[in-house]
DNA sequence: ATCCATGCAAACCGTTTGCAAGCAA
DNA sequence: TTGCTTGCAAACGGTTTGCATGGAT
């Protein structure tokens, strides 16, 4: 508890920089909402934070989510995602392992996985097309293979 | 020319053979749009294609569009990709090698790639996480680099 | 005191839906 | 003839924008 404290006031610092040496004012509003997002895990929508902290009693707009949203991808301590979905999904991403998602098409439910070889397709692509890579996203997907005891405890409950 | 011809009339026969193992009528509209898929390279959204095909002078709605691409979705004649703006973009996929996707940051300009080991990575997922994997979607995004020939020329032109 | 940031509501825009008319089966 | 499909326009929903108020500097 006492170390994800810490890390939070780190989180906190890295914002105070980048809104300083942007020109960016500090309001409340904004370290409001990076700690409602770095106080839940998962993955979030704009919506659904809109909504959890109207719950929390916040007064907040849609419009300075996104402003600030923005500004937190700037900075790098929240990441997007398109996944097929007209909707898009934040994650924050400060010092958390570089990840992927593999998305089931049955439920919508994301995994996450992490392969060091994507690391090598990365550096053959960046010399094969002369270019200099600055993100990726990498998506699978797929659905659960079905597993022997799966089938047995279907037979079961049939 | 003769060639290709021939890979387009195995395209309607594929799609026909969807149709009618699902049930869904054969109309002339759905066929134009296939047509008109094919006859064009590179990446599309509805908006151009609608635009293209009024210029072309069909009469064709928005809603046939959306309805056309997603039958066309299912039998895997065209691929859906949600790069970064929420606007979905499609390309046609029939017996094209499979690959990704770079996307210069700079320019909007879409660069496609192909590595096995993607191949590698995905099969390791699998196994992780005891899924099977259906499609998958991989994208770089970054920006061309600095090469000395551009360089040089920057400076003639300056 | 300045003028950027906020909350609110309206605008925007890609996509979906409702409906009357059309046409494949 | 039946009822799926079409074109059109309205509705929808996530995101952006315009504007008056508020507050960081």
């Amino acid at each position: 508890m006492k170390e994800s404290k810490e890390t939070f006031e780190t989180i906190k610092k890295i914002f105070t920089e980048y809104l300083q040496s942007h020109g960016h004012r500090k309001t409340p509003e904004r370290y409001t909402i990076l700690k409602e997002i770095y106080t839940t895990d998962g993955h979030f929508d704009i919506e659904t934070l809109y909504i959890r902290m109207k719950n929390n009693k916040y007064r907040v707009s849609r419009a300075t989510l996104y402003n600030t949203i923005e500004l937190l991808l700037q900075c790098n301590l929240v990441t997007k995602h398109q996944f097929g979905n007209n909707c898009a999904q934040f994650e924050k991403s400060f010092k958390f392992r570089q990840h992927d998602h593999f998305i089931n098409l049955e439920t919508g439910k994301v995994i996450e996985f992490c392969d060091p070889r994507l690391q090598e397709i990365q550096s053959a692509v960046e010399e094969q097309l002369g270019v200099e890579i600055l993100s990726h996203s990498l998506i699978f997907y797929g659905r659960f293979t079905e597993r022997p005891e799966t089938v047995i405890l279907e037979k079961k409950l049939n």
